[in-house]
DNA sequence: CCTGAAAATAGAACCGC
DNA sequence: GCGGTTCTATTTTCAGG
């Protein structure tokens, strides 16, 4: 993992879709080169996944918000979760409440049948979100 | 937005780094009608962006945590955000706290520091994260 | 990590529906 | 508007050094 690898995530962080003879071309690199460093990072999963970041607002869910809850049966909890179309992320925490969980979802109706859902396993606080001031950022990595 | 859209939409979301002809070959249709649709989609901002999903654990940053907070100075808090490292996203919400920040960092001593910083703009909760039990999904889409 | 040739792909122009 | 065809330039892949 040297400066040349974390210019390589740099630019991949920012435009999955370059060609990997433009990347060598930025990095003054041969393309045999850079897709053997890029093999190599996906296979030690430094590297994860190459994804579409839609707008969710364009795809008629407007709303998005953070649900924390407090629950016993964590394991129903997650399957729950996981088969549930609004969930987008979830994570378990520290404190108080035990799970957080980013909702994304058509409109505030179905966010209320969600949490009401979700009240079935604890105790549960909404925090709807009005706006993003920035898109969520990378990794960062100082080359 | 018909069903060959939200094809198109499915896969890209899953390997953005995906050819065209393997894409065309997946829902039967030539490579420049698919251009041509992913360049109306990235045109009307339904595709955002591209990005490679890197793993923070394998790259220094050890600990995740969300940070609630409860400001005034609502613009700078913001400004404060945009340019620190350790802010991976922010969301302006409703109720008590006004801000929910996701924070990646290397240590919990990073994580400590920013949170004095952080309490200089208002009253903090920091939840800090044990464990992601599945990988954030994308927009989810019935076609 | 580079070179070089073969195979695959992407992009542009054009056609027909 | 929509997608298909053809042709060319570019890219990717794989062998070998």
């Amino acid at each position: 993992m040297d400066q040349t690898d974390l210019k390589i995530l740099n630019i991949l962080q920012d435009n999955a879709r370059i060609s990997i003879s433009e990347l060598g071309r930025m990095i003054n690199m041969t393309g045999p080169a850079v897709t053997e460093r890029i093999r190599k990072l996906e296979e030690k999963e430094v590297i994860r996944s190459y994804r579409a970041v839609l707008s969710p607002e364009k795809l008629g869910k407007a709303i998005t918000a953070f649900v924390i809850i407090q629950v016993n049966r964590c394991d129903l909890f997650t399957d729950f979760c996981r088969r549930s179309p609004d969930v987008a992320e979830i994570h378990q925490i520290s404190g108080q409440f035990n799970f957080l969980i980013k909702v994304v979802t058509e409109s505030m109706q179905s966010l209320e049948r969600f949490r009401r859902e979700c009240s079935e396993f604890g105790f549960t606080q909404t925090m709807t979100v009005l706006s993003t001031p920035f898109d969520p950022k990378g990794v960062p990595l100082d080359d």
